[in-house]
RNA sequence: GGCGACGUAGCCAAGUGGUAAGGCAGGGCUCUGCAAAAGCCUUAUUCGUCGGUUCGAUUCCGACCGUCGCCUCCA
């Protein structure tokens, strides 16, 4: 079958075809780095995360590129993000870009987001810019205005291709605002003239100044991946204009298409409305990691389609929680039978039949991930073998040791790496050795108490256990424990 | 005003021209000193409203109602 996805840029369902056979070429738009990322950002990585170990699995060789703005990009005064990050925190701008940088792989690593192949920053990038910038003034695309330069809107028929912009509509739109140096107002800066104020100011042809926004994509995603190339990604919100003017320069720098493939996510809202800085309605992803494991918050995100906008609420994310340690236990406990089986053991026959059986999971989880990624249906097969794999723990008939990792082996391959919702360190209990012969000194002492029908005493050990983290279960014969999600 | 998305049980969320996946929560039972975990059973005559096409529509078409996103701050 057919990997499928939905391609922004024709609104169609397609059939994915790499440029180069195996290789896929991906762009991912990143944060700009002037402060702590949020559960918005967690959606779309996550969900772009999902898609990288996805085309992995499914045997591609994935080259992912994902940038870091760390210059140009101004708030609604006018004001350098960086910039005021930094006055506001009385840091050097490039301090502030380096503290949030790493604020935001320490949050991506922890939700299991796999770090790109290249992360490159505007900054870093400013002479092959000036290059950009120049060439499209001399290809008529742009123009110089008192030590700044636009890109002209009207020089490319194409422009507004992705967000289905007409440039007549942009006019009728009431909040575009006329910058006097601009010949329309929908023209975008290339590079930026530096007032006094700014800090972060190369030397150009057109006098001390700075990258506008857009153009950092073009040219980071051109140097190191070439064009045209397979995946861009990203979030809605940024299809216009962002996206469409990284395609308009791109093209008309490049004179090939710039990405055969648009998959963008949907927002994340909260009450209906998107979470977002300007809103100031956020949970950073640090806070929200307090409340709720990795596995959770990404098991929250993808029991929705990544194009889908999902709303987020205390409940919806317990939901997940409790669904994600439902898979957990049922791993463990399968973890757990495998160890207590000698390998000689149970190598009968009765297994094979139940082991074809259960690569229909693998296939129908690859049959929901093919068709546009629908995360949310590959959630529900594997909640089916959640089930099934309690009932075959549950019941009486004898199970093979094959059987049993061939079960592991389809909740490692679909839940752990494509959809990273199996914590690596699962069937590790707790932090080191020294923990684990404390912990069993204790439930020993716990086994006497019960045995000796002392149940208040019994029961304290239990909670304070609980208290510090730690859940034990009493099954037949032996209690069991692990450190709680 | 322009462009786009969406409205499915208490909540979250898939889906199909042929009679509604899955999760969470709730209820009952089993197991258990209690708990936890797990298992079994149970929870939408119905898919925003009204029309149309059809043997048959939640699924296609049209209208309407409602919610949301973007239209130069945003992942």
């Amino acid at each position: 079958m057919a990997l499928k996805v939905y391609n922004y840029l024709t609104h169609e369902l397609e059939r994915f075809r790499p440029i180069d056979g195996e290789i896929v070429r991906m762009y991912v738009c990143g944060p700009t780095v002037s402060d702590h990322a949020h559960l918005g950002h967690a959606k779309t990585y996550v969900a772009m995360d999902v898609v990288v170990r996805y085309l992995s699995h499914r045997g591609f060789q994935v080259y992912h590129v994902r940038n870091f703005t760390d210059v140009g990009h101004s708030l609604d005064t006018g004001e350098d993000r960086i910039l005021h990050g930094a006055r506001r925190q009385g840091l050097n701008p490039m301090e502030l870009v380096d503290i949030y940088v790493r604020s935001f792989l320490a949050d991506m690593d922890t939700l299991g987001v796999q770090r790109p192949n290249i992360s490159p920053r505007a900054a870093c990038h400013v002479p092959e810019i000036i290059t950009w910038v120049r060439a499209l003034i001399e290809q008529g695309h742009a123009y110089e205005v008192a030590g700044s330069v636009y890109f002209s809107v009207a020089s490319s028929p194409d422009y507004g291709k992705l967000g289905r912009r007409q440039l007549p509509d942009l006019q009728a739109g009431a909040p575009v605002q006329m910058c006097a140096e601009k010949r329309h107002p929908a023209d975008f800066a290339l590079w930026k003239a530096a007032d006094s104020e700014q800090t972060l100011r190369w030397p150009s042809p057109w006098g001390e100044g700075y990258p506008g926004w857009h153009i950092e994509c073009s040219v980071m995603a051109t140097k190191y991946l070439g064009v045209p190339f397979d995946i861009h990604g990203g979030g809605v919100e940024n299809i216009f204009p962002h996206n469409d003017c990284e395609i308009v320069q791109a093209e008309a720098h490049n004179h090939v298409p710039f990405a055969n493939t648009w998959l963008l996510a949907g927002s994340l809202r909260v009450n209906g409305a998107k979470m977002s800085k300007s809103l100031g309605n956020f949970l950073t992803i640090r806070d929200a990691l307090h409340l709720y494991s990795p596995e959770a918050i990404r098991y929250f995100v993808l029991s929705s389609h990544y194009r889908a906008p999902v709303d987020f609420s205390r409940d919806a994310l317990k939901a997940a929680q409790r669904g994600a340690n439902h898979l957990h236990a049922a791993v463990r406990q399968l973890r757990r039978r495998m160890q207590e089986k000698l390998p000689t053991e149970g190598a009968g026959t009765a297994a094979l039949s139940d082991v074809s059986s259960l690569e229909t999971y693998r296939a129908r989880f690859r049959a929901a991930m093919d068709d546009d990624f629908n995360t949310p249906v590959a959630l529900a097969v594997l909640s089916d073998l959640v089930s099934e794999t309690n009932r075959m723990l549950d019941g009486s008939l004898l199970v093979s040791l094959g059987t049993l990792s061939t079960i592991d082996k389809l909740f490692r391959d679909l839940a752990g790496d494509v959809l990273g919702i199996l914590p690596r360190n699962l069937e590790m209990q707790g932090d080191g050795q020294m923990v684990g012969e404390l912990v069993s000194y204790l439930l020993d002492l716990r086994t006497e108490f019960r045995d000796a029908q002392e149940w208040g005493r019994a029961d304290a050990i239990r909670e304070r256990l609980e208290q510090v983290g730690i859940a034990i279960e009493d099954g037949p014969g032996d209690t069991t424990w692990h450190m709680k999600g």
